[in-house]
DNA sequence: TAGATTGTTAATCGATTAACAATC
DNA sequence: TAGATTGTTAATCGATTAACAATC
């Protein structure tokens, strides 16, 4: 029994990346694929490469690189990406249309089990063949079929009162796009991407001429208690 | 004249999120702000706040703390908000949509002058009035209005080929929200936001039961030069 | 002066990376 | 064996945070 690793965060942020590269890569027929490999295609370092995946375990071969296929494998389970994690997107305007259409976000075990939203002209259509429901009906339709994680796709000014209806309904993540810091109960998983901050870390670095660290990461915000 | 000071990324980051909860204490009235205050309504530590601030200057006064709108305008500044982004979209589905909606964008400097896609039912109509012109027009219309960003809101499989286009046409930054690695020459700036990447560090941290450090930071993705 | 709050220091923690022994 | 590539070490760098002297 391996001992309990526990990854860095860094490390988790670099994995779907691999993941995505590796499935193309097994996709396209090949068998192995060295740190090397992945580092160039993932514009990182190939020790960065070797270290993150020395978190997941030994499974590499000196001398070949990894078995693709299995390494697929391993990032895959312990991304829990062999699970079921059904979601309910609250806004269904363009925000919350495009995560409901992704296939990145369908895909896998991203099952969309609840689309809701206020305005009478989206309530009632469908999106990718799921209903979209009054936010009225959100804790009886969650109840029925409970999602692990609530997406906030609403405007700022509703954020907070849609993501509490979602802990209150019981999920046990909030994926937040409202630009608005959000507060949880510290057993909520939180994670909020702000496309705004985007742009303003953006103008930053034109504004200072700094080329700016190879463009690395995204929006920073926390929760409070 | 204050020394050229060098600000950590992980401050750039932060800034955006004091700027936006400065606008408001600043519409609600505000005169003065607290670090502790400031450290409260953002969800970090006042330590951290205070260490932040201090890489613009010091502008605080002890005992009584920040002037709310000095600081707004010492971060505006900072980021180059008080500048003019122009910027151009490529892809305007759902996402290139809600980019060319959203608030936080349009706002501020960064003024949407080109939109392109190739689907014969978008080209020709208005999104917030601006025209969604052909791509085949790309490097007309930017000749004529040159933006400084170019955002690729395309399907992955013609990220690339678009993200070469605008570079080619003389973008200064680019926004990559396809799921797919960019390169682009080192003196282009690149930030890359991918939504599936959130969601999967969500499930890895639910499916390893930790609660996750205080909800932190997005997604991760570098250019290959 | 007394209370409040900043700005900075220093300790600590986490992430990156070059280098290289281990080994296929 | 020779070449290739991993897994790990150790040095370095950057970010966080508690603590507190400075000072309004």
């Amino acid at each position: 029994m391996p001992p309990a690793r526990r990854i860095p965060e860094a490390t988790v942020a670099r994995l779907p990346i691999y993941q995505r590269l590796l499935l193309e890569l097994v996709r396209s027929g090949a068998a192995t694929v060295s740190s090397e490999q992945l580092a160039t295609l993932a514009g990182v370092n190939a020790s960065k490469v070797r270290k993150d995946l020395s978190f997941l375990g030994s499974f590499g071969t000196r001398g070949s690189g990894y078995d693709a296929e299995f390494l697929l494998g391993q990032i895959d389970r312990e991304l829990g990406l062999d699970q079921d994690w059904p979601m309910a997107i609250v806004g269904i305007g363009n925000l919350g249309r495009a995560l409901a259409a992704a296939p990145g976000f369908s895909s896998r075990g991203f099952r969309i089990c609840g689309l809701f939203d206020v305005d009478p002209s989206v309530v009632g259509t469908r999106v990718r063949g799921v209903l979209v429901r009054h936010v009225d009906e959100l804790e009886r339709v969650m109840a029925e079929d409970p999602p692990a994680i609530g997406v906030v796709a609403t405007p700022a000014g509703v954020a907070q009162v849609v993501a509490d209806r979602l802990v209150a309904a019981g999920v046990k993540a909030l994926l937040n796009f409202a630009p608005r810091v959000l507060s949880v109960p510290e057993e909520v998983l939180l994670r909020s991407v702000d496309l705004s901050i985007e742009l303003q870390v953006i103008s930053f670095h034109l504004s200072h001429g700094t080329t700016a660290p190879a463009a690395v990461d995204g929006a920073a915000m926390a929760a409070v208690d």
